[in-house]
RNA sequence: GUGCGUUUAGCUCAGCUGGAUAGAGCGUUUGGCUACGGACCAAAAGGUCGGGGGUUCGAAUCCUCUAACGCACGCCA
């Protein structure tokens, strides 16, 4: 289906050029000004330029031509040269009508769709889940989301961190308080034991204990590099204590990001692709990319359009070890043998841009790459308290990811206990706790997709939970409310289907119709700009023009039947795509809260 | 030092890619519950868009200079 916009722009557009003037100074916009017009168009100043006539002239032109138009009702040409639009009736409702028929509300499914895969999570494994993860898995799942909505094939991939110093020193770790476990015997033959020798609480006070010693005894950091190396280098009891960490941790990050409702379709890592590194590595030397520089194997990213000196991508160190840039590197070749994707996204911290900025130009120098792959890097900014510095516990330690979220909740349960008080009704216990769940992620979720992601933003627990406002439990808030209208209408023996949409009655149901035609065009945006943000910015217009319209109109008790299965399917619409859109953003709303 | 980002109402943020009177929410003030869910709605007050200069019919938006803050700049990830 096409856009709202698009159709009135082409309308404008024939006007311009039967008037004799480009049919591209047609293009309008939803006017800024709602007390005059309902869209605009400003083409007329654009040309007087061109044409050298003064733009009123060119409005008015283009308005004669527009008295018999299907699609207005009223076009006035107003100085310096606006032309203010109002849409008949019917020509919204004709659209809106084939919206609620079509697929997908009228977003039109690509002819060509893109294979997308999307590196997001990035989780360490042995390590607990902090609010660092909290971005990374929220806007990454929103995004891959979108894109589905929208009719590409997205795959998407955690990423772990599994393959580093860290695990080195987990297990040196383990070695120094469990030297008995036949793990660390070399001339142990037998099958090692199907159980891990720790549970996930004692792995994650393991890998900080560990890594607070390393820091103080430079001996200790030494063994447990020793360890990584062995690790690496496949010593058969470091690969069978490293599978029992990856197979805990993995066990307890599948349980944290479900409780997010993130789902990956790829649990890769590190170590997935450490076999390729020698043969890639090889490649570049070949090649001619990569050469010796200050003793580390280095490719020139530089381009002549710099305004910066851009340090060149580095490949190995100088010892000769692999890093971070290698791995990445060589998860690019991965992907784009299995998987040809035409686009990569990578959700990380805005603080690494310049670092994705090298790892790319290197990829697309040694034609890791085609030419016409697509690769973005999406960097977000710091989840920050109060105080706008970076969110810390009162202890001033770095917050669990699952304490923040318990945090959330339980303010939420303490509001909708007393929202029920306050109303002289009782909620069951576990309702009440299953409701705080959800609209408890909801507030989390919509507060932080409500920025733009590049930005910093307050982790505001009080404003995030609130009912009021640009929340998430505003918009939950609205969904539930016309569920239970309809569940009234319904209890009154109407049905929900073969409801035809009517001519808006009055200007705040216009208003509502005018915003559900928005959909499309919002969700498009959203998609090519990978901005949840804008889904969010729409889906609190929308709730809002329809809590205005709900003010002004009586549905239950309107008496003339045709009116009232109008309104009835005006709701229908309205709650299915505040629910298309809150399931992109990665939450739901219950049935009562 | 170089580069990138940010700066809009008391606070938290929008601003549809150059248009008319810069918009929301919170907070403040006021009005609306015998009500389909008042967890809502309506309204008021609140701004030299960090500052200077420029581009043009027209700038929060584009260019330039400048200030403050944040971040990044080869062997961490």
């Amino acid at each position: 289906m096409k856009k709202l916009l698009d159709l009135i722009s082409e309308e404008m557009g024939r006007a311009f050029e039967a008037a004799g003037y480009g049919n591209e100074l047609g293009r309008a916009t939803l006017s800024n000004r709602p007390d005059l017009c309902e869209y605009q168009c400003n083409g007329a100043m654009a040309g007087a330029k061109v044409y050298k006539k003064a733009p009123i002239v060119i409005a008015q032109d283009v308005a004669a031509r527009l008295s018999e138009s299907r699609v207005f009702s009223e076009v006035n040409a107003v100085p310096p040269g606006f032309l203010n639009l109002k849409v008949k009736e019917d020509f919204l409702t004709e659209y809106i009508r084939e919206m609620a028929s079509a697929k997908k509300f009228g977003v039109n499914t690509p002819e060509n769709p893109k294979k997308i895969m999307i590196d997001y999570g990035g989780p360490n494994v042995a390590k607990p889940l902090h609010v660092g993860h909290l971005r990374s898995a929220v806007i990454g799942e929103s995004i891959k989301r979108i894109a589905r909505f929208m009719g590409h094939e997205v795959i998407g991939d955690i990423h772990m961190g599994d393959w580093g110093l860290q695990m080195g020193l987990v297990i040196y770790e383990l070695q120094q308080r469990q030297p008995q476990l036949p793990y660390f015997d070399d001339s142990f033959e037998g099958e090692y034991p199907d159980e891990a020798p720790f549970t996930i609480s004692e792995l994650e006070e393991i890998y900080p204990a560990a890594s607070a010693k390393s820091k103080e005894d430079p001996v200790y950091k030494e063994k447990a590099m020793e360890a990584t190396f062995k690790l690496q280098s496949g010593v058969r009891g470091y690969r069978a204590l490293w599978n029992h960490i990856l197979q805990v941790s993995v066990a307890d990050l599948k349980r944290n990001y479900e409780n997010l409702n993130v789902e990956f379709d790829l649990w890769k890592g590190e170590s997935d692709v450490q076999a390729l590194i020698p043969d890639m590595v090889d490649y570049m030397k070949e090649e001619g990319y990569a050469y010796i520089s200050e003793g580390a194997l280095v490719v020139d990213v530089k381009e002549e359009t710099d305004t910066k000196e851009i340090p060149p991508c580095m490949i190995l160190k100088s010892d000769g070890a692999s890093l971070y840039n290698t791995t990445d590197l060589a998860t690019i070749l991965e992907r784009m043998n299995q998987y040809h994707p035409d686009k990569i996204i990578y959700l990380t911290d805005k603080r690494q841009d310049l670092y994705f900025e090298q790892v790319f130009r290197c990829a697309r120098k040694t034609k890791l790459v085609q030419p016409e792959t697509q690769l973005l890097h999406i960097g977000f900014g710091t989840v920050n308290g109060k105080d706008g510095k970076p969110y810390k516990t009162r202890q001033g330690g770095v917050p669990r990811l699952e304490d923040l979220i318990a945090e959330i909740q339980e303010e939420m349960l303490r509001k909708i206990k007393e929202n029920s008080k306050a109303k002289g009704y009782e909620v069951e216990e576990d309702e009440a706790v299953r409701t705080s769940r959800i609209v408890g992620l909801a507030a989390i979720k919509y507060g932080d997709l409500s920025n733009q992601p590049a930005k910093d933003y307050i982790f505001d627990i009080d404003r995030f939970t609130s009912f009021e406002g640009d929340t998430g439990p505003y918009v939950l808030y609205t969904i539930v409310r016309i569920k239970s209208i309809l569940a009234k209408y319904k209890e009154q023996g109407g049905h929900l289907e073969d409801l035809t949409l009517q001519n808006a009655q009055n200007e705040s149901e216009k208003a509502l119709v005018m915003e559900l035609a928005r959909f499309n065009a919002a969700m498009e945006a959203a998609y090519e700009e990978s901005a949840p943000n804008k889904v969010c910015a729409y889906i609190y217009e929308l709730a809002n023009e329809f809590n205005r319209f709900y003010h002004e109109t009586k549905i239950i008790s309107e008496e003339d039947a045709q009116k009232k299965a109008g309104w009835i399917a005006l709701l229908v619409l309205t709650r299915d795509i505040l629910e298309a859109c809150i399931e992109v953003l990665g939450f739901k709303a219950p049935e009562r809260m």
